[in-house]
DNA sequence: GGCTATATTAGTGGGATAAC
DNA sequence: GTTATCCCACTAATATAGCC
């Protein structure tokens, strides 16, 4: 498998190959280039490629590169179908790009963070054309000019549809989860109870420790569902079936 | 029993591709 | 072109065996 695929160039059939990179970034900066992405009305890799093609490539290379995610960025992801099926699978948050193979994911990332940097107007690109007779007053292409208010309202409602969606999810799992002890764990039936289990139940060590992991990414405080109570007596709970 | 080496299992993440 | 998620290599965690 090597993710290269020929794909047809045009009316006149000229075939392109093309390839997928995996580019491993930050959550933010995924989140800033997709968002800069919807506001252009480009894709990704259309974002990159103008950049490997109009920047030269000493300037990219001696752009900083945005870096991996720190260790504790991670995306959830819940497997849909196969073996594995409902599984959370936590990833490094990444950027998918189609391009034609030859790049390196480094320079791509770079270029993708040169992007931004011109779109923030941080930097100008001055365009030059090596044809051109005596250098005329160099044009300079400032970036576009940020979206006016009217362009920007269809992120307003994106928002507010998002930030909605995360209140019923939070509503759900404050329906669904337990209620913390008010005296802590104490029993083997508390703990039971705590990590979901019927009281009588005897899960092996296996089974409590898969809920425990998944209860946590739940409960855990940095979560957006969090709860310290919850966690602390999930922890309590744990130490207790330990026991 | 305690320590170390080795084997086994589970988890993670990058790359890739099928489905849409 | 985008998205979902599978495959597989690699690593970490845990279990087991062997030795002292």
């Amino acid at each position: 498998m090597d993710g290269t695929k020929q794909e047809q160039g045009g009316a006149r059939g000229v075939s392109v190959v093309k390839h997928s990179y995996t580019i491993p970034c930050s959550s933010a900066f995924r989140d800033s280039i997709e968002a800069l992405a919807a506001r252009r009305h480009v894709n990704v890799g259309d974002i990159a490629r103008s950049v490997l093609l109009v920047m030269p490539p000493s300037a990219i290379q001696g752009f900083p590169d945005p870096g991996d995610p720190e260790a504790g960025d991670r995306e959830t992801v819940i497997l849909k179908s196969g073996p594995s099926q409902g599984r959370p699978w936590r990833r490094k948050p990444r950027l998918q790009v189609r391009m034609v193979p030859g790049y390196d994911p480094v320079a791509i990332r770079r270029a993708l963070g040169l992007a931004l940097t011109l779109d923030r107007g941080d930097m100008t690109l001055k365009l030059e054309d090596p044809n051109a007779a005596p250098p005329p007053p160099e044009p300079e292409i400032k970036p576009e000019p940020k979206p006016e208010p009217m362009a920007a309202a269809p992120d307003h409602q994106a928002l507010a549809a998002v930030n909605e969606e995360l209140e019923r999810l939070q509503a759900i799992v404050n329906v669904l989860a337990f209620d913390p002890l008010p005296g802590g764990v104490n029993s083997r039936a508390e703990a039971l109870h705590v990590l979901g289990f019927p009281p009588t139940a005897r899960p092996d060590r296996r089974m409590v420790r898969a809920r425990f992991r998944m209860l946590a990414t739940i409960h855990h405080p940095d979560s957006n569902y969090g709860s310290h109570d919850r966690m602390s007596q999930l922890n309590q709970a744990m130490e207790f079936l330990k026991e």
